[in-house]
DNA sequence: TTAGTTGCAAATATTTTGCAGTAAG
DNA sequence: CTTACTGCAAAATATTTGCAACTAA
């Protein structure tokens, strides 16, 4: 899924393209970073885009519910979103800066689909999950 | 470590062991289930122990900077707290009630374990990590 | 034209802070 | 009697809601 193929699913559901859903869209096609709401009010500003927080919650909500972005909470107690068409990865969160950069590993995610079937056997279904590796990075650990 | 352990800690510290830090410390090494600042808060109010909020948070502070309690945040966005003596283990949260049960794997806390070894070569030093399933519980999941 | 979208102001909810007073050891 | 601890009121922050006005298709 690309952003074209994001724009087609608007139309497709009658949904408007306006320039701060156009600017957000972009923006999670652009950067694969996490964005957390203040951080997008900010982006948009820069972009001469001047838009109300509630738009930005309504936006990110929308985009949410309709499988575009994913929604990661962090230890910082703070909502960050990520598109959702990257290839399955987790992340790692540098405690001193805030820092976050992401890894992927094929034994990691073998394992934790073992793991998920042995806790669907006890009655309890799985949807997703949540793992984040929290620490010093590269720059923080002198 | 248990709970006279824990009182043994504070003497040496020259910490005060107040109604309500003590009423807190047996919460968490009674209960084994994830509490929030709000529902200790009801707690303590069973108990008869009409504290401030202030005060809870505050003793939360402390507790986990003496490293007697852990945090974890869940999607929810509201951190929860548990004693920090139990064995390794990772929670399944209900999306539906919100019930939560624990479960361990040596399996999966030897991937883990890789992983994050891994992670440290490439120059980011691991300090801990978060990991929770989410999905629905027996009973809801009808 | 007509849904979908937006802004504004106000409400929620959790968590934090400053300061003056209280109590445990 | 000393220093840790507490309450209160108020602030900081993130997020949500109701409603009237607006605009993309």
């Amino acid at each position: 899924m690309d952003v074209d193929q994001v724009y087609d699913l608007l139309k497709i559901k009658e949904r408007k393209l306006t320039k701060t859903r156009k600017a957000m869209i972009g923006m999670f096609f652009t950067n694969h970073t996490l964005l957390s709401a203040p951080e997008i009010i900010k982006l948009l500003k820069k972009q001469n885009i001047n838009v109300n927080k509630t738009t930005v919650y309504r936006e990110l909500a929308f985009l949410l519910d309709y499988g575009i972005i994913k929604e990661i909470i962090l230890k910082s107690n703070m909502t960050f979103y990520e598109q959702a068409f990257l290839p399955h990865h987790h992340h790692m969160v540098c405690s001193s800066c805030g820092a976050t950069d992401e890894f992927k590993s094929d034994e990691l995610a073998e394992t934790l689909k073992k793991i998920e079937a042995g806790i669907e056997k006890k009655g309890f279904k799985v949807s997703e999950h949540s793992l984040e590796f929290y620490g010093l990075c590269t720059k923080c650990h002198s």
